[in-house]
DNA sequence: TAATTTTGCGCAAACGATTGCGCTAATTAA
DNA sequence: TTAATTAGCGCAATCGTTTGCGCAAAATTA
């Protein structure tokens, strides 16, 4: 069981290494290699153990079969279940997912694209952080690469995320429809993108329905802190909202704190909607209702694109918004 | 912003790639290299975005600077978390991380650690699945190995966990304390080492207490649906427990929706406690006790002693058990 | 001035695989 | 019998680094 290498197998077999390579890589026929030769090379590699060095395979070959995805924060499990996705469908075409986290940090996003470059991984797929797209506009010419969940509207680099807007949309039409005409909205970072686009979708929701509501939209963090200190603010208002829309679930549980404490009842005193799915959200007392970003076709999608890409070596492109689905449960209040 | 190489770069300065080489890996000095040359050299690979070929220098150094994790299930929160930790103190040291997710597959299990050694990482860290310890056992003799939460007591592999038995004999004492004497265990699955370390520590918990207890150990999986069923199964007895003790978070969520169904109310109707922790335990209703793992010093601890043993070159040798932590919250009784 | 040391750098051989091209012997065709 | 074809395989270059050894020129010492 120690290391051998082609030319171990090439000694002891007699044959050249060239030749024990061809049958290894199951090139045999095409460069007619004897039946003796292969039985005789595929018994001694199996008998040594013989084990490909991939480093030399990746350095003569410059290909790598390896995929690079850099995410935020891997424990948060809206990234985890991705890197779920990504790394099962990655393994499935014979690639390996090599996996850096920068913790929001965008200088440690650069390092891991460089990291990424110099260990030439076939392809990479960015959740990325900061809003400056340049780097990774510029790396996606010289290697497959595409964004997910998060993305830059005004740059050219292709993307899968969540159609946002459909989501707060839709969210915003199931409160109203409940009749509810004054919401509480809490959203994310100024800056980001998805946070912007669900409440987009919350304003036109209300615009189209010619419904009087008025929706105050609030916060700048997708953070349990931020959520409770809203709610807090909210509920000590002349006029409370009748519903909120946590815009993730982060925000819900602050949400959830703000109201245990104020022995407020969901949906009784207030109603509830959230974005993000979570298992636990439905052992709440009551289970939320909220908007499901379809994680798996996502991660799907854009791995199946970047092989795609990899494979043709042509230049990927993809703007795509997968819509949310609603998982309906109890915390929405009707209001006759 | 080309590929360029150690060649291209020497090409261009006009002097050898032996000495840009060393002026790019800091030996300027212990090679005597001129301050003219080292400062061409830097501006030039500056200017011409040079970047380092990793693969190449895998090949030549036999270092990959790559440690190799295998988890169960990546989109489960515990394993998510043990990675992140992983994931950034490897990085801090100058690792990068490549992650398989087996999906609790031992044959899955077997290829990921196979394509570990291919490519030859420097250092392999498993949450293994299954019972056999052999394929680690010979691997671990190759290459610097650890394992992290599961482990083989009977296997001589190193490896990093939870004092399991304590958790279970603390929770159980917990719950002793509080006058319980019909305690319902849900546990997980027969071969599971952690679970039967768990359960062993309720039963020592009760026999050194001289207690009288009644402690029912039910249950095969880490999953919602046996804790639902065992749930269901207990409360319908004649004599149905004081109290349930979930040994994984997943236990819990059957257990908390089994109730539920049932209008039982915690704590008030039956006392809970459960394994792992987790934020949103804490905005259940009401939030629940349980016995946190530390996971954060096990995945430190873990990486640690396998860059120690990859830096000094030295054999592995951990059998570390942590004590986990009791988070108290408000779903247990106190019977008088 | 001659001998020694130091400075500054390059040659060329690895690392382990892949592959275009070519070569010999055997077979077939003419 | 000779020419053409095919079968079966190997040579050697290549991928981009790293590094032991050595060598010439400059500086120092004797």
């Amino acid at each position: 069981m120690e290391k051998h290498t082609l030319d171990d197998i090439a000694r002891i077999t007699g044959y050249s290494k060239t030749t024990v390579s061809r049958v290894l890589n199951g090139k045999a026929a095409s460069a007619r290699i004897s039946k003796q030769a292969v039985e005789k090379i595929m018994k001694v590699s199996k008998d040594t153990g013989y084990q490909l060095n991939s480093v030399a395979q990746m350095l003569r070959s410059k290909v790598s079969k390896t995929i690079g995805l850099v995410v935020p924060y891997i424990s948060n499990p809206f990234f985890a279940n991705l890197a779920s996705t990504v790394i099962t469908n990655a393994r499935q075409a014979g690639y390996i997912v090599t996996l850096i986290d920068t913790m929001e940090n965008p200088e440690a996003e650069r390092q891991a694209l460089n990291t990424m470059v110099a260990r030439s991984v076939d392809g990479i797929i960015v959740v990325p952080c900061g809003d400056d797209p340049a780097t990774i506009a510029s790396l996606c010419k010289r290697v497959p690469l595409i964004l997910i969940d998060r993305y830059y509207p005004e740059a050219d680099i292709p993307y899968v995320s969540t159609d946002n807007y459909d989501g707060g949309y839709r969210a915003m039409q199931l409160l109203l429809e409940s009749g509810h005409n004054r919401v509480l909205c809490i959203k994310g970072p100024d800056v980001s993108v998805t946070s912007n686009e669900r409440v987009r979708g919350c304003h036109d929701a209300i615009a189209r329905s010619g419904n009087n509501c008025r929706l105050s939209v609030v916060g700048n963090d997708f953070s349990v802190q931020n959520g409770y200190i809203e709610t807090q603010l909210a509920i000590g208002a002349k006029q409370p909202p009748t519903a909120i829309f946590a815009l993730s679930s982060t925000i819900l549980l602050g949400v959830l704190k703000a109201l245990n404490e104020h022995k407020l009842n969901i949906p009784d005193d207030v109603s509830v909607i959230s974005f993000d799915d979570n298992t636990y959200l439905d052992y709440l007392n009551p289970p939320v209702t909220r908007i499901k970003q379809p994680v798996t076709d996502i991660a799907e999608t854009a791995i199946n694109l970047l092989l795609q890409a990899i494979a043709k070596k042509e230049q990927l492109q993809a703007n795509i918004c997968m819509a949310p689905s609603i998982v309906l449960r109890n915390s929405i209040k009707h209001l006759h």
